[in-house]
DNA sequence: GTGAAAGCGCTAACAC
DNA sequence: GTGTTAGCGCTTTCAC
């Protein structure tokens, strides 16, 4: 009987090593060999651990696995808010390479409130993750001391900080701001004005429009701030009283798609032509942009190679590879259409 | 000098309980408890003790515990993409429901290929999490085998199969289906027709609608399908070919509001009034549907109530408590706008 | 090509 | 209230 005190199959655990071991009739590590490094045995050997393995239904146990080797094969990725449609894109290319890698994805959402964000923190080093991903979070000092200390790697996206945590791949929000006042100068626009949401990037990107308004002699850009997210409604009441602190407004940029697909369709309420009247613009590109009437000039910056480049980086450096460019910057694009 | 051979700190190696113990002068149990169950420490050692914790910065690894205690603290997730907008809100109310009771979430995506399901299913399962949620999944047999055999709870979301293969919290699509058509029929509406996308569930509501329209007698419903994931462009494209098919159409149902919006900025385009000439409903009611013009009529789902109670059904089971209503419909609502 | 022993960092079980 | 011992399931190390 004290045999198969060990075969407590069905009674809430599952196979071990051991059950598979003793099925196939060799030790423990050759099991874990027949997984991890199947050609170091013999070919009869693995197929007898194989079916041992599969008549047991064994599924290896990754904590113990990634306790003893000290390699998780977990990253973790942190966002402000998984409802807002920016970072999806991001996080689909970032869980799509690390599950190509076997790797697999953490989430946390810091949720505007640096409170939790300690706790967060902790549950997420607790895990022992091969690497962060930060993206569009605004952490404090202390969580960057946390996070440097726990020796993690780091990757912070969408955006280009002076001073790194560790590694950063983004692009320069007041460079989008810039780039966009020149656009709509260029396109003849001299009276623009903002709808920005409140967040720190978009601050960012207003502040950035602004500074490039004033080298052109466009004087001050009125700019109307609303909460985050950013909904279609707060475009909508963003114009409005936009059109009533200055009338003769012949531009509006956005801090979101939204916000100007809501601008899009208060202008059109009103019987303001676009871009006749006013010119639109809005920032991330999002699927219906390029389908509304008139199509939307908007800002893209490529969320997918964001996600898919922070994966390689936390993989190369798992394994001990060197990053060539730690900080990378990925830039970004008007994509010009009928509203701008 | 062997007495410093765990003092490995700052070489790669993390504080561990040890470390914290020798410096507070206690077991390293006694840091266990300080942490997990601090009333039963004397508030002398408490004090001591997360004194030593904070000059460590210890983070305990949950690994090791997890392995332990058999209790990872781990919910893993899985949706066919997270760059639709449909499930945000599920996972961003499953993320922040189990945050606050202290677990975290796993997310993989099954990406729509079945391929490297069960590639996912081994690293999911292998992670020991205290529970599984699907969302919006459809699993292969073999799928259903190696969870149901897994012994981890399972709750499958937003939607109501007959035959679960844990628990289940949803509605029932073809349920849906009826409502919109019937809603539509009470409105004047004769000769309806469909966009849908090609997924299993927006599937299962067509077929609803289509029978209900029969036993009205509104005859045969044109279909059109378009590739998941649905989009504007698609939505304008659906909204031509139909109207090529059948010129006299009054009515048009789409699967996603995203489709919904296509179809009125094409009706827009074409000189259709929206309701006039054609009523418009959705699905989702994403943030803009409201706001667009006409709003939107759309089918309103509490995705954020099926992520909650996700979280909550899981916990309980981690923690022996009983399920009261394992298979949970929570329903859903027209929401009844302009466009219908 | 295969195995035995040891131990990753933590906590359950049982002392005292 | 606190400590000792043992062991979760795996993989590293060293042996043959």
């Amino acid at each position: 009987m004290a045999i198969r005190t060990r075969a407590r199959r069905g009674a809430g655990g599952a196979a071990t090593v051991k059950d598979v071991a003793r099925l196939a009739k060799v030790s423990a590590i050759t099991v874990s060999r027949a997984l991890n490094a199947p050609d170091q045995l013999s070919p009869a050997t693995l197929e007898r651990v194989k079916g041992a393995i599969a008549s047991t239904g064994y599924v290896p146990n990754l904590l113990a696995g990634g306790l003893r080797s000290a390699k998780s094969r977990l990253v973790a990725a942190v966002v402000p808010t998984i409802a807002g449609p920016v970072f999806l894109e991001t996080i689909q290319a970032l869980t799509d390479a690390l599950d190509e890698k076997g790797y697999q994805l953490m989430l946390g959402q810091s949720g505007y409130k640096t409170s939790r964000e300690d706790a967060l923190l902790d549950a997420i080093i607790g895990r022992r993750p091969v690497g962060i991903v930060l993206t569009g979070m605004s952490h404090s000092a202390e969580a960057r001391r946390r996070l440097a200390a726990s020796g993690i790697p780091v990757v912070e996206t969408w955006d280009l900080s002076p001073d790194p945590i560790d590694m950063a791949i983004g692009f320069s929000h007041a460079g989008i701001g810039e780039a966009l006042c020149c656009y709509l100068h260029e396109r003849g626009r001299r009276r623009p004005a903002l709808i920005s949401g409140d967040d720190e990037r978009a601050r960012r990107r207003t502040t950035g429009f602004q500074a490039a308004a004033k080298r052109l002699g466009m004087g001050d850009v009125p700019v109307i701030w609303v909460a985050a997210p950013t909904t279609l409604a707060s475009g909508r009441a963003g114009l409005a009283e936009l059109l009533q602190r200055r009338p003769d407004l012949d531009a509006v940029g956005c801090s979101s798609d939204l916000l100007a697909l809501g601008v899009l369709t208060e202008a059109h309420a009103r019987g303001i032509a676009v871009p006749g009247g006013i010119a639109v613009a809005g920032f991330g590109n999002l699927a219906f942009s390029a389908g509304v009437i008139p199509s939307l000039t908007t800002v893209h910056v490529d969320g997918t190679r964001i996600g898919r480049t922070a994966a390689d980086y936390l993989i190369d450096r798992a394994e001990g590879r060197a990053i060539a460019q730690p900080i990378l910057d990925v830039g970004f694009s008007i994509v010009r259409r009928d509203s701008a």
